[in-house]
DNA sequence: TGCAATCCCGGTAACGTTACCGGTAACGCT
DNA sequence: AGCGTTACCGGTAACGTTACCGGGATTGCA
């Protein structure tokens, strides 16, 4: 009653070999019908759970997934909750652990995962990384690797992104069409990916638009609320400041939002604004703040399903990259011109 | 090259017996020091990585620990995070579930990681849960288990909480002192221990400044923002509508805010309005929503040094309860009276 | 020189499980 | 009677590691 039961315990109690016994508890053929009734009838009484240590050990795969994000913020927590749900069906434990944005962090992380504890990995990359050496040394081992949202070029692994550029696009060609002229960008470092792709659909739309881009106005700055604050300030103390600003995230938005509240602009008339990611948050604020959406649940889902594809099929899918459709919600923070359609919510 | 390197290829290569590798890798006395050299180096060289299962299945523990959580909001991934970085530290891998608030996913949860994969459990209970066999099996198989945030009366197993009676004591004597006569409250369901506390501190405010508390002025409601939101509309549209309202979580705050500003009310004037956990939102909206501060990053960190405490004196803590004190920030959202000192942040 | 202590090492069992091989009995068929 | 087939079962090795026991060789001391 107080280690918990093995088949040997089994095999002892019913006078059988552990070999049947172990047969038995797996429905394969050769085994008799009463014996085997015996067999799962004492495991129910016995409360018998199968050692899954021993399991993997015998057969070098432990049914984990080990997911490495690098933090836990809205998005990233809800493409979590979308990992989460596909692969427990699929009958995959997740190992979730946050690098906390640290680059040594996510190393510490990935070589105890790595420590035969999961049979491979659903990543986005800490935004300080930028030398991938411990997610080469992943491959060598032979291990599936997924990543997700912040997507790796270096590394010849299968990903689930979204369509960063039309995000760009999108905001920017919104923006456009209210009549803002001087539309600023606040992106993220230059080494982050999904950042330069926003700044490409910035970019594109402009062309489009027929506005000459102007480095003065395309900020880089560092990812969170703080900084963009800072930088919003800089922005609007130029001589020829901004009409518009669309920034990369919506930490960033709500930055910006407080450097314009504090200089007594006022959004959308003086200036426009437009975020990324369309977090709870921007709906409350006054004004409420166009955002684009990106659909995290379903982004995790499909990250999962291609991770357990790899798995199954085994086959080579480094190649695959899914993209994802963004989808802007405007609000009052940019809506200068009556739309033609209802939206937000 | 292909497969990870043991301890037997170790041996093989250097000619001497895989108990003498083990002990050069393990730093035993009783070896050679020109041996352990060797051992090493080869080690290094083959880049050989312990394998954790063996380890594991041999020793009896994983040096992994289950953490389950309803969910990954702001308190709780802060609070995951505190538990992470006590862990980390003290060798420990964690594996974060989360049961959405469904009992069932609860229990599904735990069993999975029950099949030996951790050492023990850290958690939050899911509002939904009522029955708590699954938690009172893991006791049986005498592994450790602690509780954060949410605890279990009927668990006989240490716990880190907040002070949950305190903060509603100090959210409601801010409320008394600011001069409001009717105060509310929306509570969360009754079977949810911190929202019954937090009520508790309420009564025992309302008592301490000679306030009747009225039954039809505490409500029960679901732990989101719609039902809050359909809460405070019933309440506002009573004839002695109340003049201030104290909500459990800050969902709820935004919920009740937004019902405020639809019906036309003013804060602070004609209504006060305090929330809790102080989530970056309260501070952005307008009017910034007063609200009561928990240290969840040190909580968490708690209550992974109370679980690696209690794995490591393999001592009885099952009565140790920590108590961490809430702050009440003081915002817009309940200010009619100038502070004596300045506040908020 | 003899004997014990010390230093270092190897063999084996065990953790819980499954894969593989082999074996026994019963049966049916020619 | 002899043979092959089927149905069922047991023994053993193996996964990678450590604990334990039992050595042999070398050293120290009397």
């Amino acid at each position: 009653m107080d280690k918990p039961a093995t088949i040997k315990d089994i095999a002892r109690q019913l006078n059988i070999s552990i070999s049947t016994v172990s047969r038995a508890l797996r429905n394969t053929p050769d085994v008799n019908i009463e014996t085997r009734k015996a067999v799962m009838a004492l495991a129910e009484e016995l409360s018998y759970q199968p050692n899954k240590l021993a399991l993997s050990l015998k057969q070098k795969q432990t049914h984990n997934i080990g997911v490495i994000v690098p933090n836990l913020d809205y998005v990233l927590a809800t493409m979590v909750r979308g990992i989460d749900e596909v692969a427990l069906e699929a009958g995959y434990t997740v190992m979730v652990c946050q690098s906390n944005e640290s680059f040594g962090r996510e190393i510490v992380n990935t070589r105890r995962l790595l420590d035969s504890l999961v049979d491979g990995f659903i990543i986005s990359v800490s935004s300080e990384t930028k030398v991938f050496d411990h997610f080469k040394k992943i491959q060598e081992k032979k291990m599936p690797v997924v990543m997700f949202d912040r997507l790796i070029p270096d590394l010849q692994a299968p990903g689930v992104r979204l369509d960063n550029m039309d995000g760009g696009y999108q905001a920017t060609e919104h923006l456009a069409e209210q009549g803002y002229k001087r539309i600023a960008i606040l992106a993220g470092p230059k080494n982050l990916g999904i950042s330069n792709m926003r700044m490409e659909g910035y970019l594109n739309a402009l062309k489009k638009y027929r506005m000459k881009p102007d480095p003065d106005l395309m900020i880089h700055c560092d990812f969170n609320q703080q900084y963009a604050y800072i930088a919003t300030q800089e922005l609007l103390a130029m001589k020829k400041r901004p009409d518009a600003i669309f920034t990369i995230s919506d930490r960033m938005a709500i930055g910006a939002m407080l450097a314009i509240k504090e200089k007594g602009l006022r959004m959308p008339q003086d200036i426009g604004l437009v975020g990324f990611n369309n977090e709870p948050v921007v709906s409350l604020v006054t004004p409420a703040i166009s955002s684009v959406d990106q659909p995290a649940f379903d982004l995790g889902k499909l990250a999962a399903k291609l991770f357990i594809e790899t798995v199954h099929n085994n086959s080579d899918m480094s190649m695959v990259e899914e993209v994802l459709r963004p989808k802007l919600y405007v609000r009052e923070s940019s809506l200068r011109i009556a739309p033609k359609n209802g939206r937000s919510r």
